[in-house]
DNA sequence: CTGAAAGCGCTTACAG
DNA sequence: CTGAAAGCGCTTACAG
């Protein structure tokens, strides 16, 4: 905790202007009822001075707080590094800091983020991690957001968040899933592995539920291919091919439901000396920054994430609207060099 | 701004507890001075009523603050989303918030966004840019850094930030310098070109220095090499590596002085047929996360990111000492595919 | 050990 | 349009 010694304070800018801080104040936060000429004065005193409002007291006394809070799985990962640019442009533009939380994944991590931001004040909160299909999870993010939108609190997500109704930004990750999976099928690929996290996660279900339909379109059904869940991450990426190659070794395609785990399988792969993509195709679902960079290039579904962050604190901004707003974000298949005909 | 309805007060559980606020607060904030039996009942109630204190009530009252600010050039980059990570592990391990702002890699920025934090009364500050050698910015940042530290703020930085006088965090950037360079140079490589980023960035000035002292013991000079001086991004890879080949066409060699830029160079590369290692060896800096996982795997010097933040921030957790902590973070060079014997 | 009271630095009805 | 005053929700000397 740090004791700060006094700085300048409004009564500091009051006097030297020759006005209450009454006025100043009003000058200064620039609402109605001060002659310009006065606002003018106080503005320039300030100015002079490098006068700073203390946010402490301001928002104790006004009841409204600037902050924004942003809350992430991890922010080590491109995926939420990225989303957090965003987020951070705009925040920025508009003179608004923005204090970021870690969940680990942990849904209920997530919920007590939530809550300590609300503790913490912020106006405006942005979740980033995807919505949980887990009941018990949804309500419980569904208390803490009411509570704080109730209290004058702005809140928008990014990704689907069942039940929920907030602003949110919204990946096509049905169609994305759907367009990866085609493009699989459509190379001749039939003995598919599905490398997937959480299902409890909406993201999840919904990417599966897009590779689903394209499997359906071709009489195949998701059911019958090999789906090996594991953590949403690189590590989690190499687990889960490590089993798929174990149980599976006679998949042509392992299709990975975002780009981390999409770099572990490519990772497992060379490691057993198995060709990409000649003896297996990988897919990956993002196109992180670096994704066209991989070894072998990474065809991937491209998602907007810095735009999305973008939006969902723009959205977040405006006043609350009587419907939750929606905003689509699309997806677009990025076909490169870890794909090719099934053997 | 957001308005608050009244939400629990302390009265509130003085009140339930039948005590004074006074003895409330002092239970809850742990002070000396109140009975355990008071202290205990007082806890028992806060904790059943969910009450939690008002931050900026609290923070104005006591004029201490809690939160932690860290300054990144850009959250989207690995390296800083990296070290972002560790600064986020250690203060949820401490219950404190994180305020995070980007400069955009503009030094002037950096100055205001510190100013921005200390207008924020953080109580600790981590600036994970690196040092400036403009003797301008630095004064600045120093006047800031110091009108902090006078009101009891607590700043720690990652990087060598000259005559700061602050808690650092420092990385073997001269040590990796010289022995990724030691590398190209046991490789047979002579005609290698720098892709560096602002040489005005002291983790610039002293990788380049590493660079130099291992030139100098094969009796080379790097004023004889092409230094090429870009973006410290990705883009910024790509265009130092198009002037790089476009006026220098004989290099064996690229070593790039981070990871991004690396990416850029290789990228570059691979449009133009060039092939990696076979006709020009390509080495990076920092070995963030998919460097191992780049095509082909990148040649760089590994630096403890994440590791950075954590120990940036503990520092800052500590009192200051009489004089400024230093804590060294090693290199490690990791030798991977993107580089082989000159041609 | 406990409490009444002042004070942190602002904003905002309420008067004028 | 301007100002005196109350109040936001805490902490912390100061008394007892």
């Amino acid at each position: 905790m740090r004791k700060h010694t006094a700085g300048l304070r409004l009564v500091d800018v009051a006097e030297r202007a020759g006005v209450s801080i009454a006025t100043a104040s009003r000058a200064l936060s620039g609402s109605a009822g001060v002659s310009e000429v006065l606002a003018e004065r106080v503005r320039a005193v300030a100015a002079d001075l490098g006068y700073v409002a203390n946010v402490h007291a301001r928002s104790l006394a006004s009841g409204a707080s600037p902050g924004v809070g942003l809350v992430v799985h991890e922010i080590g990962d491109p995926y939420f590094a990225e989303i957090a640019s965003g987020v951070l442009e705009v925040a920025g533009a508009h003179d608004r800091m923005v204090q970021i939380c870690h969940t680990g994944r942990d849904p209920y991590a997530e919920v007590a983020q939530l809550r300590a931001l609300v503790n913490a004040r912020v106006g405006i909160i942005v979740v980033a991690g995807s919505g949980h299909l887990d009941r018990d999870v949804q309500a419980r993010m569904k208390v803490e957001v009411h509570a704080f939108e109730a209290a004058g609190g702005r809140v928008a997500v990014i990704g689907r968040h069942p039940q929920l109704g907030v602003d949110a930004v919204v990946p096509a990750n049905v169609e994305g899933g759907r367009a990866i999976a085609e493009h699989l099928l459509g190379l001749g690929h039939r003995r598919i592995a599905v490398a997937a996290g959480s299902r409890r996660l909406a993201t999840m279900a919904d990417r599966l539920t897009g590779v689903s339909r394209a499997l359906e379109a071709h009489g195949l059904r998701l059911a019958d291919l090999p789906v090996v869940e594991a953590e949403f991450t690189l590590e989690g990426g190499k687990e889960a091919a490590r089993r798929i190659l174990d149980e599976h070794p006679d998949v042509t395609a392992v299709l990975a439901l975002n780009d981390d785990m999409a770099v572990g399988v490519l990772s497992v792969l060379r490691e057993r000396g198995i060709s990409v993509p000649d003896d297996v195709s990988v897919t990956g679902f993002d196109d992180v920054t670096v994704a066209g960079h991989l070894s072998p290039a990474l065809t991937t579904v491209h998602l907007p994430m810095k735009e999305m962050g973008r939006q969902a604190l723009e959205l977040a901004l405006l006043p609350r609207a009587t419907r939750p707003r929606r905003r689509p974000a699309a997806q677009r298949l990025m076909v490169r060099a870890s794909t090719s005909r099934a053997r």
